[in-house]
DNA sequence: AATGAATGAGACTTCATTCAT
DNA sequence: TATGAATGAAGTCTCATTCAT
């Protein structure tokens, strides 16, 4: 019984903290990093403003974790897409188509991972998320060097290169379909994909 | 003399509104839009702070103003690389080498310019620049692909992706020589451009 | 079986009371009061910061027990020097020279319990205790008067001029040797000793 | 016209600036430092809170200033009285009772002005103070000593021990007339001039 | 028209105290 | 009775904008 209301009790602890981390991630979502206070968060966490300081030091190590923990869900995506069986060229396809389909669900969410600044700390965070993507992504470009499938290049620099040609094209500012009418999706993604794979490959995707 | 009063007072409101915007594109180069304020774009261009609100109704507008001349200057440098003789591979190969060293040259502006979220009334001005680059890379790119020099793909996403790999490569947080040795700029320049020609064209580039 | 529970229990209280008190002083004796929070001290003493208040009733009160505990045990030392056998100035310099060894050998809480401003409460504990002082101090002044030791003189200013003259010698903001090299710490309580000796006797001490 | 103009503006900013600083004495005067906040300064001199930061940087800064201009002042008040014809002994009792009468007049700021902890700024600014305090007492000290009127002594410990000495008896708060029946005030200061002339002397004072 | 001091809302953060478990 | 998360008032500081001069 003790142990049960501990439990309990921690549980409702921890439920104080994710709520206040789902509460950060959903405005981070729908307005970025930089419009988001502090008070924002704990009303929509429904908690005092006071308490999120109970669960983060400060607001740039509340926005660290939401930074962390959204980007790590991205990397383990893209892991995953990597991991498949199949020619580095395939697997690379799918892992960019992946990464795109994900951004286009997010924009706001995937800009604000990606490059919007806000905080040393998060800064910081993004140079060690981007290491992680970098270990995705290059370690397939390497791979497809190596067996000649690719031509040789700077595996550091495509893979930064990717990241940010997917950005923008999907969901920076200059991204070509805010006001227009909006693009079919598959159709934007097969075209981003072409370009990256012949980038990469110099060689036109098969269908 | 009614008259050449009214003049020279113009005259000095113009140098007063142009000193201000020179104040504000020299502290946006220097520390990016988010960390300027009013106050410190009056004191550099020696006006009163109230006085930049005679000349711009509030710190987006300004701020816009800086935006789009500062785009303006560098839209018209692509596009003056862009213009001259060659193939369309030679002139957007010329383009883009202008964009990235003077992306290199000004990282903070080039962010700024590029990325840094401020103000919707700015962001909306990105989507009109955004417009400009299209217009000048899709141009060569529809060339190239029409003479048959380029494969067939879509040119205004292709230009937004060559933005996009550029800044991110080269001054984007994604950026690869943040905290390693600082690659060479000729080295890093030919890596980044390699990677967009074989993009577009799906050829090496010849040196 | 009923009534020893009860003892332990009691007992048990009593230990956390006590752990909650010492903790509380130790680190005044490291901070000072001000930089003291209540859940600091419930943390080093192993308990829960809501627990503080069954205890005490606010953050005064527990802060004046400590300042009360604590300067008790320092007009003990005073008044056990006081207490042993010798002459009215024997007597004096002893109180004096052990009053100022233990103010140097703890500066921090030497000097929360002589100056530091905190609460009313715990100042008018102030005055309390400086009654106290002034019953030991006084006590041999009077004496060495009553005796012709000592010249004529009102033992209660006397003995108030003793501590601050000490208190601002030794430990107090004033203090000699902050930012210069160490005095030797015999020199530095010889110097004070001989001066209060003088104040009080108009006698050079004998070494 | 336009001189005359901008002298006023200048004189009503300058009174801005004095309001803050008369405002902040007032009320350190009253409550001590630690008991003033910013917001209740502004309130005080009838401008807005955030108006106190055009004229300083922060409140330790506002703080530092309200100290070290009341430093001086009394600083330069002890250092009227030193500067008056006598011998060595009788500057330094006038020096003493001026310091004496005006701590008793103003007990609350006396008190701030030398034992007040509360930023390391305004802690500085003591310690500075501290040596103007001791370039006046210890030169008379010094004459006296060098002139064989004092005991030979170390100039800087009985300085400390002087300001210590006046403090704690006046208005410390083992002040001995807090709770009491106010004291005379001229047999007070005579009390202790009596005690701290002898602490230097070896003698009694002359009536 | 220019000035720049003043405004005041709002941001982040701290912490004594309370109260449901 | 003990717990410790939650509260919420209060504090310091910033800065876009206004307005009397």
């Amino acid at each position: 019984m003790a142990y049960r209301e501990t439990a309990s009790v921690r549980a409702r602890k921890e439920a104080a903290r994710d709520r206040i981390l789902a509460a950060a991630l959903q405005l981070v979502s729908q307005k970025g990093f930089s419009a988001v206070s502090v008070s924002d968060v704990a009303e929509l966490a429904g908690v005092a403003t006071g308490s999120v300081y109970r669960h983060f030091a400060s607001k740039a190590e509340l926005f660290s974790h939401v930074f962390r923990s959204a980007s790590q869900r991205e990397v383990d995506q893209v892991a995953q897409a990597v991991s498949q069986p199949g020619t580095a060229g395939e697997r690379l396809q799918a892992a960019l188509t992946r990464f795109g389909r994900r951004a286009l669900r997010g924009k706001q969410l995937a800009w604000a991972l990606i490059a919007e600044p806000i905080d040393p700390l998060v800064d910081s965070d993004r140079l060690e998320y981007r290491r992680r993507y970098a270990e995705v992504f290059e370690q397939v470009i390497r791979q497809g060097v190596m067996s000649g499938e690719f031509p040789p290049q700077d595996a550091r620099v495509t893979s930064a290169a990717l990241v940010g040609a997917m950005a923008e094209t999907l969901v920076g500012p200059l991204s070509p379909h805010r006001d227009q009418q909006p693009l079919d999706e598959n159709q934007l993604i097969h075209s981003i994909l072409t370009l990256c794979m012949r980038a990469i490959t110099g060689k036109e995707i098969q269908p």
